[in-house]
DNA sequence: CTTTTATGCTACTGAATTTGTAGCATACGA
DNA sequence: TCGTATGCTACAAATTCAGTAGCATAAAAG
């Protein structure tokens, strides 16, 4: 499997032991498709199936391992007949989101010259 | 090794062919180490060395591979005599990173209780 | 000049994670 | 009773990461 223990605030994680808050959500945030999820997720709730399509087939074994990490962190939630949302603390993370595809852009233009 | 290509930004990258900046960006955050290692540069150039004890002792073949990557992205130089740090686009990243840490502070609080 | 120290980096092996495919059980509507 | 969607699991192969050791160059110290 994966790590054992979903990292969590005020816990030791992968690569820090310290607790901080911001090295257990950069552990959390630093795995693949982690983030690709929270993406996929913002704007609205989406069934395991369609958010497995949405993240260009993702093989099940790792969605279902990074939807845990991502419950066990109360960033996801699951609502039978809605399917898999962010949680009020995700959607907070949002602006941020959204923060990064705007410096995306800019980088992007700056590559091509 | 690992990935031939770094994920770059109009270059089809894992999980998505689709070649939009954002995509690129979430796969090359999305590996383990860069987020960190974007991080620990955030205030200041550091030594090849010093960055790995930054980032608790992780292992020289794979901040190796990252520095490679990062820097194929632009994201990070390397000048001789100060080591490694953040180019001028990653630093407009900043504030984005900064974001993420006080959203962490809340989520750790909503996490007590 | 010789030794020490720091830096960036590579080799190699084993461990951990991710992938891809197949498939199961439940639930719901036709 | 079919057919379909959903959430999920098993398993083997492939990829990535970890840990340790060590090399080459360069600058400083003796």
């Amino acid at each position: 499997m994966a790590s054992p223990e979903p990292p969590l605030p005020h816990r030791p994680v992968r690569g820090s032991t310290t607790g901080r808050p911001i090295m257990a959500i950069l552990d959390l945030l630093g795995r693949r498709w982690s983030l690709r999820i929270l993406w996929e997720l913002r704007d609205a709730p989406l069934t395991f199936r369609a958010l497995q399509g949405a993240c260009d087939a993702i093989s099940p074994t790792v969605l279902q391992q990074r939807l845990k990490e991502l419950r066990a962190a109360r960033l996801v939630s699951h609502d039978p007949g809605q399917g898999y949302g962010l949680s009020a603390t995700a959607r907070r993370l949002l602006p941020t989101l959204l923060a990064l595809q705007d410096w995306a852009e800019t980088w992007a233009s700056e590559e091509e010259h």
